[in-house]
DNA sequence: CCACAGGACGGCT
DNA sequence: AGCCGTCCTGTG
């Protein structure tokens, strides 16, 4: 990986697997917007960047060496040999090689726990357009403006700032019932019920069991934070696209969220997240099931 | 006007 | 423990 900054972008030489569409456009986040360009653009960790592959290199627009190691480098999820993954995925069975070669340019990408817990209570019963756009109405408000280009940005706003609100002051970001939950993981963060900082370092169902303990987060948004923000790669994260695929592949319409994950514990072992996401573009993209 | 799309809650057995 | 009516908003 050879890095060099210039004119306020950093170039990455010689990456493979990653390609901007299948990272931003497979479900695990909510707050990049793809360009006319092909480009994507988008927000996190307080700052704005464009991103996109040229020739084979990873150039990210609006950042530093700096900003590079502290943040995009883990952020994009750079140290892992995803050929590898996709290898190992591939020689499973036919479906999940032709779901990977579908998505050949996915990656996990390592997200805020906090924006990822809002923005996953956010996502329950909610389709993805409404959903950015309730992540945009509500980083609007209460994050800080961030100028990228002629456009104002904003980023996503921190417990800190949410600690004086009540349920009345989001009703205008029209996420419906969902603002007393919000209101609620606000309330234990402040209050120390539970602490994102140390979830990480406990075993999945563990952290799991914490995050349950927010109204709002049931199994399926838990996995989701899980899977996106803690690096708990060992969970299927199981919405109705993901059953959808794994029934007309594998389990025959009956199966449940269960039987499910009985399937993806026994076959896809320690790579069921990265299995996951690519079964969940593909079933979306091809609209398997429908 | 109605049907439908999206997970979790909560009250019921 | 499991079942199921209900929650909110936007689209077709």
């Amino acid at each position: 990986m050879k890095v060099y900054e210039e004119n306020n972008q950093v170039i990455v030489e010689d990456i493979k697997d990653f390609h901007p569409q299948h990272i931003f456009e497979c479900g695990q986040c909510f707050r990049w917007d793809r360009q006319e360009d092909g480009s994507y653009t988008g927000v996190a960790f307080k700052k704005v960047v464009n991103v996109r592959m040229e020739h084979g290199a990873l150039v990210i627009k609006n950042t530093n060496i700096d900003d590079f190691y502290s943040i995009w480098k883990d952020y994009f999820d750079l140290d892992r040999d995803y050929s590898m993954i996709k290898e190992r995925l591939s020689r499973h069975d036919k479906i999940l090689k032709e779901a990977v070669q579908f998505g050949w340019g996915i990656r996990i990408l390592k997200q805020d726990v906090w924006e990822c817990l809002v923005s996953f209570i956010i996502s329950s019963n909610n389709l993805i357009p409404r959903i950015k756009k309730i992540i945009n109405n509500f980083s609007e408000k209460y994050g800080q403006p961030i100028v990228f280009g002629d456009k104002v940005y904003y980023s996503f706003p921190e417990p800190n700032d949410l600690y004086d609100l009540s349920v009345e002051d989001l009703s205008f970001c029209r996420m419906g019932y969902r603002d007393q939950y919000i209101m609620d993981a606000v309330q234990k963060v402040k209050h120390k019920v539970i602490d994102l900082e140390n979830l990480k370092h406990l075993p999945t169902s563990e952290a799991k069991k914490e995050l349950m303990k927010i109204k709002g987060i049931g199994p399926k948004v838990a996995d989701c934070i899980l899977l996106f923000s803690l690096q708990k790669y060992d969970i299927f994260p199981t919405d109705v696209w993901v059953r959808r695929v794994m029934q007309h592949f594998y389990l025959g319409s009956n199966a449940d969220i269960k039987d499910v994950q009985k399937y993806s514990d026994l076959h896809y072992g320690d790579l069921r997240g990265f299995a996951q996401q690519y079964l969940f573009y593909y079933a979306r993209e091809q609209r398997i099931g429908k």
